[in-house]
DNA sequence: CTGAAAGCGCTTACAG
DNA sequence: CTGAAAGCGCTTACAG
């Protein structure tokens, strides 16, 4: 039999080597082929190297669609997102990709709206193609899917969205994420710490809440008036930071419990005259580059590793996909304070 | 034979149910099963209805990975993207996920730098995978793959980035956008209209120029000095702002290369007392909603219509997988302008 | 150390 | 209108 070459082009068709055309170049088996290609069984040395000689000679790749069949695994997964906007799922989309890469394990991207018409169809999608198991993201860490889950017969993490019971997901450690920020304000100097956050229905905002509280009193400091609860969005921040200074006595400091609140405060700031840090020292939260680096000065924030997050889920994945033991509950993953200027820290 | 019951959980293994299970329960042959669900050949409405509901009652999903290997087609396709950041890539993604949905085919996200070896991991993995086409995406339309292409056997378009000769293309239509805007401008009776943007080695900034100076001479204005090449972030919007100002006489209005550009340059007005839009208009380019709706007043904004661009890139490249003829090219897609208040359009 | 054969779950000529 | 059989490209008991 001829091999078939693979940059044969006839017709436009584009012919592929198979396991048996290296097979028949090494002169082996396709048995013994398929176990030289894959590091199993035992052989000689030279009948090894001579069928991978082969394959290379012939740019053979294996069809991981009929290793799948026979193997029962198509070594994919999916990804489910309702973060359209992509603020947070394509840090997690990039940090899981990149380390299934690398396992040989790809990914299939279901990005829309969370409406259980589409959900369906893509949940659908994703069990004709066998995907070996799930990865379901959100943009906030107390909404789930809004459909009950079918028995899928296969394991599925959380990453950034709220998990049934029992279930494995990973979150950001947001107390103390928040803690270690208003402990960093803190460490510099400053003792009245306000803070700014989003609405009081997100978890995420309380949680953080709970972490600026913990930070003070753990200082013997008091807070700094109550959380204010708001939205996440700059003209919350910029309102606000209007109402906290009409309201009299001035912070020396404001942990913001995102971002875009702390770009509002800043700008409003910066209208009023109020220098940033030297008056009011601010820290951000989400380490959001087009944010947190456009602020006049640059905004210190809380950077949630996202991609680690995502890391970290797609690993946990693959052993339940290998059957090992993995601990249901949720994980808090740390966070880091990338430090800037509107802190107030002394450059060297 | 004993049906496999779907939900049948023995072990902690799922059992699905196969076309073999479904051909037994309705009591037909396993091709009389095949050609009833899929709607091919010819037969009974009870027989294709009873094969049906027999589906239905084991909750038979079709194994697409079986199929796949007789069909020769995995009904996947490759998104391959360096823009890590995501402002472009998700919008892109999401369109062409979605329309991909509908039709059966599901996309893998591959996302990172276009570093060749990461490049070259990842086309690997989309090879074993036997994708049936590539989606190739970037974060700027001059800039292609830093690799050649190996022959690669599948179709492949591009999206947002430059594409080699002969290959099928799609971006947006920046001169038109461009166009479009400026008149608009023109048409609220703005005489003075300047143009600052990006860096003037990335086409799109000379493309938007373009079209800035083709609306303005075709509206018999003057250009109101030459474009302001700069660089794509706030903080040169903001300085280019105060060289505008400081050089003497005022534009009345300002097109913006992108909307971080804007907002730099409606920043820098707050702060010198300069009222937008009554003393000057602005308009900005790609109507990124966290800066369009933040900006006081809210930004008039050229939207490009990336979801849309996913969406068309996947259908061609879905006909061309059919092996229809496609035709080779550039194709530029008409994008819509946003008006909201920063142009100075009259509220009713 | 190596190979012939069965089989993963489908589709599709081919035959009736 | 329906079915038996071959085959897509692999892996893996089983046998030697």
């Amino acid at each position: 039999m001829a091999d078939r070459v693979s940059t044969l082009q006839s017709a436009g068709v584009y012919q592929r080597s198979t396991i048996r055309d290296v097979a028949a170049k090494a002169d082996v088996s396709v048995t013994t082929a398929s176990r030289a290609l894959n590091g199993t069984g035992r052989m000689s040395d030279e009948t090894r190297e001579r069928v991978r000689a082969a394959a290379s000679a012939l740019d053979y790749r294996p069809n991981s669609i009929a290793r799948g069949l026979v193997q029962q695994r198509s070594f994919t997964l999916g990804l489910l997102t309702n973060d359209t906007y992509g603020r947070f799922t394509l840090p997690v989309a990039a940090g899981l990709s990149a380390a299934m890469a690398d396992r040989g394990v790809s990914v299939f991207l279901s990005a829309g709206e969370y409406e259980p018409e589409s959900l369906k169809l893509n949940l659908g999608a994703m069990e004709e193609k066998r995907v070996d198991g799930l990865v379901i993201t959100g943009k906030r860490i107390d909404r789930g899917l809004p459909i009950e889950l079918p028995p899928l017969g296969m394991p599925v993490v959380y990453v950034y969205a709220s998990a049934p019971e029992g279930a494995v997901s990973f979150v950001p450690d947001d107390v103390n994420a928040a803690k270690n920020a208003v402990d960093h304000l803190i460490g510099l100097g400053r003792r009245k710490i306000a803070h700014i956050t989003g609405p009081k229905a997100f978890k995420a905002a309380n949680l953080r809440a709970a972490g600026w509280h913990s930070a003070v009193e753990g200082a013997g400091l008091e807070p700094f008036g109550d959380a204010i609860f708001s939205a996440w969005t700059e003209a919350h921040g910029y309102d606000m930071a209007h109402a906290l200074i009409e309201a009299g006595e001035r912070p020396d400091a404001i942990f913001c419990g995102n971002d875009q609140i702390a770009r509002g405060v800043i700008d409003a700031f910066a209208l009023m005259g109020i220098r940033v840090p030297d008056d009011i020292a601010i820290v951000g939260f989400d380490n959001w580059e087009v944010f947190a680096k456009a602020t006049r000065p640059p905004l210190t924030s809380v950077d949630m590793g996202l991609p680690d997050l995502g890391r970290s889920a797609g690993l946990a994945l693959l052993d339940m996909i290998d059957g090992k033991p993995v601990e249901p509950g949720i994980r808090q993953m740390p966070c880091t304070l990338v430090v800037r200027q509107s802190c107030g820290v002394k450059s060297d």
